[in-house]
DNA sequence: TTGGAACTACGATTTATTTCGTAGTATCTT
DNA sequence: AAGATACTACGAAATAAATCGTAGTTCCAA
């Protein structure tokens, strides 16, 4: 069975534990008030996270009252999984096109352009395979 | 009220819309079977469209006995709409982070990679606004 | 040891999205 | 003009996602 992807509500919840590292369910509750333009109940989260352990999304230890969660898989694992999805979706397969767009939104810093050319630089440089 | 941003559905018909121009029904439902993976009924397609209109999304021109679908925004347009909402969900906003992955994937070909470098360059050594 | 505070479990509701079935209307052919 | 064909309209069912309410459990303090 396929890793399953995260919704829009849990990707918000892998947020903060990405960020935080492993919490409890309070914890990411707090935080998402904190975040959120509209308030949810308490119950909201702990139903997600609880969905989420059923998915393989998340993992928990239970320790002493509570229970504290963090992700099954890294960040860089899920982004990669929804970049592909977007990709498709929306630029037809081209990450080519998808990247210069979100070059010329014009958020990138000197810093990061630099970074940027400099990967360009070495996948150019890269002996091909055979 | 704001742009109303399209569903998974509405997309995949917004695609077909864009590359080949206004066209009926009929033909953007041909289309959709055969790039599905599994199959759905006319009336689906139809109804999705009628939905896209109601919302602003598409227009039409009535056309002896079928109607003439086309997008009411430009793709690009809605390109940026998206991914400014994935990349501040799955990347917290940072659009490097995310032309760093998309790059890292290998996909561009030296043609493309080049013309990211052209533009990265364009960007470096333009005048700044004051 | 009783009451309160904080937690989890779970079913149910709400809302959004996708899909479909039936009915109606227009067009074409003969 | 009648029948066959192809289309649209629209309500409703099916599915998926997000939210909430209530009930039950554990722990701690007095």
């Amino acid at each position: 069975m396929a890793i399953s992807t995260p919704t829009t509500a849990e990707l918000e919840i892998l947020q903060i534990l990405w960020q935080h590292g492993a919490q409890t369910v309070r914890f990411v509750h707090d935080e998402l008030l904190r975040q959120r333009a509209d308030d949810i109940g308490y119950t909201t989260t702990l139903k997600n996270m609880q969905n989420m352990l059923d998915k393989g999304i998340l993992l928990r230890r239970i320790e002493a009252r509570s229970h504290i969660y963090c992700p099954a898989h890294p960040e860089a694992q899920t982004q990669n999984q929804l970049l592909q999805g977007f990709v498709e979706a929306t630029y037809r397969g081209s990450a080519a096109s998808l990247v210069l767009h979100a070059l010329g939104k014009g958020s990138a810093s000197p810093d990061e352009l630099a970074q940027i050319k400099a990967l360009i630089e070495a996948i150019e440089h890269q002996t091909p395979k055979n």
